[in-house]
DNA sequence: ATATTAAGGATATACATTATCCTTAATTGT
DNA sequence: ACAATTAAGGATAATGTATATCCTTAATAT
C-alpha cells in the first residue's frame, strides 16, 4: 500500500486530535468535514495510524479517533511510515545481472553500489523526518495561525456531538 | 515526466559511459543489450540525459552517446534530476484552507508547518544525492566487481561496432 | 432497541508509468 | 550522391498504482 494525499491529511489529523480534550473521540467524519477531504478515503489512513498504534479509538455514538501517544513521543516519519509504508523511493531490479559478460553462477554480493547511494539518500530523508516530532509541528502551527483561528478552530471541534 | 525505473538505468549507464574510449560514442541499442532493458524506453531517459547536458550525441553511423563533463563533475543528482525531474515527493494541497473556521480572505502566509518539513526532508534527500559523484560510484564499483567482469564488460563495449 | 461508529472487503474511476511504434533529420562511410 | 545508421521526438497503447466509493459486520453508548 503506496499511499501520498493521505500522508498529508493524517499530519494535518494528528495535529488537530493532540488539541483534543481528554476524555474524548473525534470521528472520521468530522475530521473529513473539518479538511474537506472524502471522509471513505480518509477512513483508510486512519485505520492505518490505528493499526499503528498512533492512534486509538472508539466504536458506536461519540466513538472516533484519539492520539494513542503523547504529540512528542511521535514522529513525522512514525505517521508517514504509517500511511505511507515502508517503501524505499528506489527500487533496485539488479540490472547488473543482464549484463552478458556476467557468470550466471556469481554469488551474491550485497546491494550494488547505485542502490546504496539511493538508500542512503532515502535514509537521510527518513532521518529528518524521525527528527521532527508532533510536538515540534504544534509549535510550529501555534507561530503561523492567527489566536483567533485557533480559537475557533477547537470551539468547532468541541461543538461536533 | 517522472519516471521510475528509468532512474536506475541512466546511473547504470552513465557509469558504463564513464568507461568508454576517448572520441568514441556508444549507441542505445547497445546500452539497452548490455543491460537487458527495452531500447525504446531507455532512449527517452538519455534525451533527458542529453538535454541536461550530461551527456552528449553523434548521430550516424558510430554515433550514440558519450559523457559531456568528466565524472567527478556529475552528481546523483544530476542524473536523477534530469530524469525523474524536480518534483519533490511531497505535495502540499493545502487542506488548511478547507478549514470552515477560516476566513475566506486570510492572505496567504507562505508554505504550512506541514509542507515545510517534509520538504525539508526532501531536501536532505537531495542533499545526498548531491554529494555523491559519479566518480565515487566508479571508484565504489571498481572495489565490488571482480577484475574479470571488469575487463570482459570492457572489452564487449569495445567490440561494437 | 436504536443510532452511531470503526474495520475492512470489494469494486470502480482516474491518473501516471511503462512500453512500443513510427517519422524526421543528421551523420558516416562507400 | 547514396545507403545505412543513429538520436530526437510525437503519437499511442498497455499496464499498474493511486484515488475514491460502496457496502457489510461488529462493537458501543444512550
Amino acid at each position: 500500500m503506496m499511499l501520498k494525499g493521505p500522508v498529508e491529511w493524517a499530519l494535518h489529523c494528528c495535529a488537530i486530535l493532540s488539541g483534543l480534550q481528554q476524555g474524548r473521540y473525534l470521528a472520521t467524519k468530522d475530521l473529513a468535514e473539518f479538511h474537506g477531504i472524502p471522509k471513505e478515503y480518509l477512513s483508510k489512513a486512519l485505520q492505518n495510524l490505528s493499526k499503528a498504534s498512533i492512534l486509538e479509538t472508539s466504536l458506536g455514538p461519540r466513538g472516533g479517533y484519539r492520539l494513542a501517544k503523547l504529540p512528542d513521543k511521535i514522529t513525522f516519519l512514525d505517521i508517514v511510515e504509517a500511511v505511507e509504508g515502508r517503501h524505499s523511493t528506489f527500487v533496485c531490479t539488479e540490472i547488473r545481472k543482464n549484463n552478458p559478460c556476467r557468470e550466471t553462477n556469481i554469488p551474491d554480493t550485497g546491494p550494488c553500489a547505485v542502490a546504496r547511494v539511493m538508500w542512503e539518500a532515502d535514509e537521510a530523508w527518513r532521518a529528518h523526518l524521525k527528527s521532527v516530532l508532533l510536538s515540534d509541528l504544534l509549535e510550529a502551527v501555534k507561530n503561523e495561525v492567527s489566536e483567533e483561528l485557533l480559537l475557533k478552530s477547537r470551539a468547532w471541534i468541541s461543538e461536533r456531538p
